[in-house]
DNA sequence: CGGACATAAAAAGTCAGACTTATACGTCAC
DNA sequence: GTGACGTATAAGTCTGACTTTTTATGTCCG
């Protein structure tokens, strides 16, 4: 999923993307292009390019007689979801997931307030039909198909609030959502309360109902909130 | 600023991301790795660590036997300054500029309510001098100046915040902020309102208050929104 | 002993050319 | 019309030689 046959230089930043957000090589590190390239048994130009990606990312910067050093995280684009994968796949993820969650916590009710404003019939009915979808599937242990709805759910809100920048973090809630019902434990059905924000939410976009809409929002982000402080204290 | 010496490669993406962000490439656009080089008078091993960053950013997709085509603008990667950078400095200018101004809505008044939580004595003491200084300066035509220190006030609420997406969002404000004074026409002093917010919260976060903080920055934000409807209705 | 300056080495950067591979598209047979 | 097949095309890869920049070293002179 994430590297499709992007060829030779795809591989290599699975490899050294991964081993560079968890800290196997520390901020500060050097490394040098044709020892990684010998390393990964490719050639320099396909090292290179891998680099170049790297450099983008502001994971890494290349200097002439130095290498290739690797930058304080406080400088990384956190945002790039090649990133934010590499680092949900790694060993801070609980930190990254709580990063997110709060970003969500933010985001999320006011996109709900504009997409109140905003969203098309279509959308509207879309909405709908992912609560029904929830509502569905909220007993039983279906939470793949759970899941499935939740994430069209926020993926319709986002994208109907007009914003592109909202829009573009309906990668990011999938990512969030798919990992606390795929990675962390998750025995028992959603809370039922959730379902019905969700429920309650739909309506209120459907209505035109801004102020309603962000603040069920507000709910539903401040119990995945709490959730993490259940999981993870 | 934006290209310190990166090498050709560098060069090449300063001239070729602004003219696909700005649409000279629409979407779908066929561009052929050979004649790109030739066009820049690089080699085809520089141009195509140019489109390998291009690809990162999801601007630009590569497949053999087609080419280098221009993906649709809705899977740009629009985190990314460098593109914030290049799509501010084109056409949709306006439009970015009001994307960027609702996600510091969204976010900005989040952040000072962690800020006032979390905000270390030092940065408190930064935050006062900050404000400080837009009150020295929010007379007399001293535009400059007064931008400096909302920046760094800005700047200095997103890292209290404690939070890493929120603080990265940094660079995102200053260069709002920066277009606000210097493209846009901005001939009077700063509204006289905006500055006692700004006060005021400095002085909410010192007290630790992160409701009145959160609520002084909606604000300030929506300040903002208010400003770019009047310029741009 | 110490500072200025020249020198050398190291690593990234650049280029050119040959070769490989995947794939869109056209052709031909059925 | 449909399917199999061949071919042309453009990206992908590799290699080796060369250039450029930056840093470390070492020497000479004060």
């Amino acid at each position: 999923m994430s590297t499709r046959g992007r060829g030779l230089h795809g591989h290599v930043l699975d490899t050294l993307g991964p081993a560079i957000t968890s800290g196997e090589y520390p901020p500060g590190s050097v490394l040098r292009t044709d020892e990684l390239a010998q390393h990964f048994e490719v050639s320099r130009s396909v090292m290179r390019e891998a680099v170049r990606v790297l450099e983008s990312m502001h994971l890494v910067e290349s200097r002439r007689r130095v290498g290739v050093t690797v930058r304080p995280k406080a400088e990384w684009n956190v945002y790039d979801p090649q990133v934010i994968r590499w680092r949900l796949a790694g060993a801070d993820r609980p930190h990254q997931l709580r990063s997110l969650t709060v970003l969500r916590s933010a985001v999320e009710p006011v996109a709900a307030g504009l997409a109140a404003q905003h969203a098309t019939a279509e959308q509207c009915a879309e909405l709908t039909r992912c609560a029904l979808g929830m509502v569905a599937n909220s007993r039983g242990h279906r939470l793949e198909d759970y899941l499935f709805h939740d994430v069209s759910f926020h993926r319709v809100i986002l994208n109907a609030s007009g914003n592109e920048m909202f829009a573009r973090l309906g990668d990011v809630v999938a990512e969030v959502l798919s990992g606390r019902t795929r990675h962390e434990v998750m025995f028992e059905d959603p809370d039922p309360a959730a379902v019905t924000l969700h429920v309650r939410l739909a309506e209120a976009v459907r209505a035109r109902d801004a102020v309603r809409a962000e603040e069920l929002t507000r709910e539903i982000t401040a119990g995945a909130l709490q959730e993490l402080d259940i999981l993870a204290p």
